[in-house]
DNA sequence: CACTTAAGTTCATTTATATGAACTATATTA
DNA sequence: TAATATAGTTCATATAAATGAACTTAAGTG
């Protein structure tokens, strides 16, 4: 089942984040220290990635959690909540 | 049973922003659209709110979600992940 | 071709959040 | 005092995310 369509963006930025940190799901999942098969359900958009799963990604990417709401779609559809 | 360290800056993060725009606890969820009951459990740090829940209360306080994640406490515990 | 390895997916189970109703506490006032 | 209203809390239930094992797929290689 589709998510909401603030949820698919949220996960396409993993996606985006992940391909440009050139990490493969298995190995971002296993260095951030969640199972692959949550990340790869999150990314294909069947769930909603919990705030500290989120917070894990972004320590093994090392960005910082206010960075990674930070990007351009986002702003188009926080109003629809 | 209280929450881990970095659960238990987010939701002072929530109670902090919603003092600060003057909202009990039962408006700002009515508001937001959540039930009180949660956002209770959430400001007591017994629940570890969803990214939409977050969402949500930044719709209604009328800020960014990255503004959200924009404080001092949390650069502190990020790498404690 | 058969085998191995790496990457990704699916799913049953476990664990956790969101809801809504019932409850407590406090203040106000008729 | 009894009644009402407002704010906040608790908890059973429903719903959803995280895990880990089994599975599929594809690439490479003896």
């Amino acid at each position: 089942m589709e998510k909401q369509l603030f949820n698919s963006i949220i996960c396409k930025r993993i996606t985006d984040l992940r391909i440009e940190h050139n990490f493969t799901k298995e190995k971002l999942a296993y260095e951030s220290g969640i199972s692959k098969g949550g990340l790869s359900e999150i990314e294909k958009n069947m769930k909603e990635p919990r705030l500290s799963t989120i917070a894990k990604l972004c320590s093994c990417l090392g960005i910082k959690i206010k960075d990674f709401f930070d990007f351009e779609e986002i702003d188009n559809f926080v109003n629809l909540l």
